[in-house]
DNA sequence: AGAATCATGTAAGGGGTTACATGATTCG
DNA sequence: CGAATCATGTAACCCCTTACATGATTCT
């Protein structure tokens, strides 16, 4: 499965794919809804959200069927395909693995997961731990060889690793929180 | 003082411009300095690099000499020009406002700070502590407003807090080693 | 001589931002 | 009726990444 989004910001992609699990919808009430349920995580322009669209139509992930309905102006509604079904769930499955936007991108994953299973949500947040941990003794031992630079290097990493403890640190915190799925 | 680059990622102009002050240089040289002082940030294509150069050089912080002496490749020897050295003080002295990419951008303004003064140092990172608790309690205050997405937003903001804690503890605990000038 | 490295790019493609355009419908 | 909002974009910029191009010089 290929979800390759470019990683270094939020893949809206996979965002507007959730939503969209909902039941078919159109561009204008896709965005009312991801602006309701995940605006508090970033903003995404209206411009770009149709863009976002093309780029999901493309990749096959959604299919569009044109309403035009004598009356209000004409509407695209999408649908999720198969493949795209696929491919959300396998984002969804996946822990995080970057630091860059981590509270982002793993809250999206959690948003979703409470309307599936408490249980989905847990093992996310265990699998996260884990890939969390994992990352840091990597890093750890990368930055072990190449010690040469022993000033700044070190230093940079003592910030990264104080970043992955908070971040571990919350998560063990929350896992009860995170589970509980009290819609607003 | 315009120093406004694209806030998403870290602008390499200024960690460009800064190295740039320890005298005039061509561009290769420029990113061999980059990275083995700053490689441990993040990386940098070289292709890039030299994008960045024709940018900073439109901006007016830096100055091209084309060096075309018979022999070896031309070269373009680039230094930085008055406007240049204000901007960069600006940007040097003023703490990171942005939560993302904080770690790279606050320790490469560190980098170069050090080599004015450890008091330089000093007041950046009790100047950069005020800012992240000024931060907090603004993020905090809009986030007790819009309570109304009582679940999610609120679960967010505890990981951005968590988060934010951490980054002032962790600047706490290092106000002496970021002082410390131990040249590798 | 051939390989590495010096030195500066171009090309193609990915993604994101703000501002603006365009029509229709619904609300006060 | 005029304003909001529904609905979908375009245009113009900005930045980043990988791959490749091009010549000269220095190392082995």
């Amino acid at each position: 499965m290929d979800y390759s989004f470019d990683a270094r910001s939020f893949p809206v992609e996979f965002a507007a794919l959730g939503i969209l699990t909902e039941g078919p919808m159109h561009g204008y009430e896709l965005r009312r809804r991801l602006v309701q349920g995940l605006g508090a995580l970033w903003r995404i322009a209206s411009s770009q959200l149709y863009a976002v669209l093309h780029r999901l139509e493309k990749r096959g992930w959604i299919h569009p069927r044109v309403e035009s309905e004598g009356g209000r102006p004409a509407r695209t509604i999408y649908r999720v395909t198969a493949n795209g079904e696929r491919a959300l769930e396998g984002w969804l499955t996946t822990p995080v693995e970057h630091l860059r936007d981590m509270r982002v991108e793993f809250l999206a994953k959690v948003y979703f997961l409470r309307r599936r299973s408490t249980t989905m949500v847990s093992e996310l947040v265990e699998a996260q731990i884990r890939t969390l941990e994992e990352l840091e003794s990597k890093l750890s031992r990368r930055e072990g060889l190449e010690s040469d630079d022993a000033g700044f290097g070190r230093i940079s990493a003592s910030f990264r690793q104080k970043r992955m403890r908070s971040m571990i640190e919350w998560l063990e915190e929350n896992k009860d929180a995170l589970r509980r799925t009290e819609e607003s």
